[in-house]
DNA sequence: TTATAGCTAAAATGAACGTATGAATCATGA
DNA sequence: TCATGATTCATACGTTCATTTTAGCTATAA
């Protein structure tokens, strides 16, 4: 085979830096402790990927890729089902949130890990990696913020926007996981293995996120 | 004056890291960037604070500790109003996330600059800064989460933690107001200046919070 | 067998990092 | 005025960083 040892090395290269990217961020992650980790030499990353930020750049890639695909497949699926009528926003959210938290159960899509990963860079922006994200986002998002449109026609597109932003923002940081306040509240959740905690977790997350999608709108103060 | 150079020094160097903290991380900000932008000697941070971990340290409690114990102090008083009844749920909400988001518009607080350092560094676990914050935090999340238990009789404590947890996670993301989706989101939003968009977010994020704070409880599959 | 391309190994490069040092400068109290 | 302690300054130190280089190894194709 005239690529066996590279693909194997590849992948492992791939996998450390995920595991790694995701526990001390980007700049406190040195090629060296990728590398040790991956058991390869220094130089195959500079080699097979370019440089450190092409490195994680595919780490993203090689998830987001699959998970975007599949977030349009089901919005797909959706709206053909529905034949042109506005969906539920349930559906929606269940598609964007809940196909990424179904990810993070099947460990080859790189289970909680690339999920905290990626909650953590959302909110890391080092300015290469914001575009990259941007773009490989672009087409996703459009399409579900359309779909949220449609679905509710007497909501203000602004207001909407916001919204999704905020659900965002809920969903990050929670599989980010690593927040600093964990610490704080004695966590008297239960101590199953973590899929099991992650079985539970989309309910309550969907939940809160429809609660905060559907709440009334707000008021804001006379500032004529 | 005993100390006239040396507090404006201080001062100069604080202002300085809380913004490129801010937009580059910990890991990201330099001692010779920090000390540049201040116009001071290099040596300095490390002759007033220690160390760029201690001044970070430092950049945090200049803040925290005038927003917590003014979380403290409004929680005080309503729980003195309300004389032993639970209070409600909006009040308590406000209390936490709208005492953090007025402080904001509060430019001798810091301003928004601070607000994003925060939002970002609670999804950035670098475990000296995860302990320093758990500690900063322990008696307002406490008190809060009491509050809230409560308020909230019915409903099952892990759920409010959770919920809690959730409403933290969509306020930091948004007020780390970098996230890399931004840039996807064609933002319609109004022009404003800074301030005024902050006057009309507190109403936005405050109703979303609610909405998710008193969603119906999730349903679990059953996993027996 | 030999040439070639794909890949790995080990070492070196130059830049940037946080921190430490000792001299220079300043304000202050006797 | 002058000695003193606090602060600032320029500079150097020892590491570690991402990357490059040069040589060697392995497997396929002619």
């Amino acid at each position: 085979m005239t690529e066996g040892r590279s693909t194997d090395t590849r992948e492992r290269i791939l996998d450390a830096a995920e595991t790694l990217f995701m526990a001390h961020g980007y700049d406190g992650t040195s090629m060296r402790l990728i590398t040790g980790a991956a058991e390869v030499n220094l130089a195959a990353v500079n080699y097979h990927f370019g440089s450190k930020g092409a490195l994680l750049q595919e780490v993203f890639r090689r998830r987001l890729d699959w998970l975007n695909a599949e977030r349009l497949r089901v919005l797909d699926d959706l709206e053909r089902k529905a034949g042109g009528k506005p969906l539920k926003p349930s559906l929606i959210v269940d598609g964007y949130f809940g196909t990424l938290l179904r990810m993070a159960q099947d460990e080859a899509c790189g289970g909680v890990t690339f999920l905290r990963l990626l909650g953590r860079t959302l909110t890391e922006p080092s300015d290469f990696i914001r575009a990259f994200l941007a773009n490989e986002y672009k087409e996703v998002i459009e399409r579900y913020k359309a779909a949220l449109f449609k679905a509710l026609p007497d909501v203000p597109k602004a207001e909407i926007v916001w919204r999704f932003h905020f659900m965002l923002g809920a969903t990050s940081y929670t599989i980010a996981g690593t927040d600093a306040l964990r610490l704080v509240t004695d966590w008297q959740i239960e101590d199953a293995d973590a899929n099991d905690r992650l079985d539970r977790l989309l309910p309550r997350l969907m939940s809160f996120l429809l609660g905060g999608l559907r709440a009334p709108l707000p008021e804001f103060p006379d500032n004529a």
